[in-house]
DNA sequence: GCTCATACTGAGGTAGACTCACAATAAGTG
DNA sequence: CACTTATTGTGAGTCTACCTCAGTATGAGC
């Protein structure tokens, strides 16, 4: 069912693509988030945070998201301004800062990502299980998830 | 070669994996575009206005990008103010303004393309021939070129 | 001719990135 | 132990690309 021309298609036209895939995909998302008060990027740091078992340090954070660490600072700031985080100085090392979350951190993190379905869910309605299992899998080749 | 777990992929997991590929793809595409002066919304407007054999409306243009029309009217100007593109008044509709490409922003479009394309041959650099046609379908699939 | 709609723009605001400079802390070295 | 150097985060300030709200200019209907 995948036959385009011989020719393939060109990179170019890949790309413009996913950006089109994206640019909905975000505009949708910022939508959907808006009830909760999240920005695209907080929403993006509050699920990184949500991830690991231990608290998360400034710089690792900025280095997953691909920021630089003053940039993560202001995200923090807003995520602690809302409650969502909590700021505290690392024992072990006192210049650190380690970013956890707080209970109603956890609750907006399981709305957000329901959210987050329901937005896919009308955004790859075109597609059924097995198309959305390899654009998956595709996708996940074009960007793997660590590259720290 | 794409059995994934028979419960498949869930949406917010294809939605994080989506922001992830575009996120590179614009961090990339950043990169690329700098030497030609371009940032990445300058680059999709020049890319629209190069398409269609008619010059557009300031309108017809924000429409197309998603954007209100008073941002498309600050992307004219940056790309009027390199020498990219034109206005004019539209002599049938006299609030109509009329953008146009110059010579070079067609030169400058014509390099921009390929620079994209170099891009994504980086990014897309693990998918082969039939995994880019399969990967260019499904996002179509998932966001069709035209809505409005 | 007066009203209403259409098409663009000026002014001003916000999010999210950036750089540069700096304070606090830690680690290495004579 | 004092001194220098590296690490970690942040304050201040900038930039892009959006936004909204309030105009101005033009066109269309009655």
């Amino acid at each position: 069912m995948a036959e385009e021309a011989a020719t393939g298609v060109s990179n170019a036209e890949l790309v413009e693509r996913l950006m089109r895939s994206a640019h909905r995909l975000r505009r949708s998302s910022m939508k959907t988030l808006a009830p909760l008060g999240l920005t695209p990027a907080q929403e993006r740091m509050l699920r990184l945070v949500s991830r690991g078992d231990a608290p998360w340090r400034m710089g690792e954070l900025a280095a997953r998201m691909g920021i630089v660490p003053r940039s993560a600072t202001s995200l923090v700031d807003a995520l602690e301004q809302t409650g969502l985080v909590l700021r505290a100085i690392d024992p072990d090392n006192r210049r650190s800062i380690l970013v956890t979350l707080t209970d109603r951190g956890k609750d907006v993190q399981r709305e957000m990502s329901q959210a987050r379905a329901e937005a896919g869910e009308q955004l790859f309605a075109q597609l059924d299980d097995s198309e959305r299992a390899l654009l998956a899998e595709l996708l996940d080749k074009v960007a793997p998830p660590e590259t720290s």
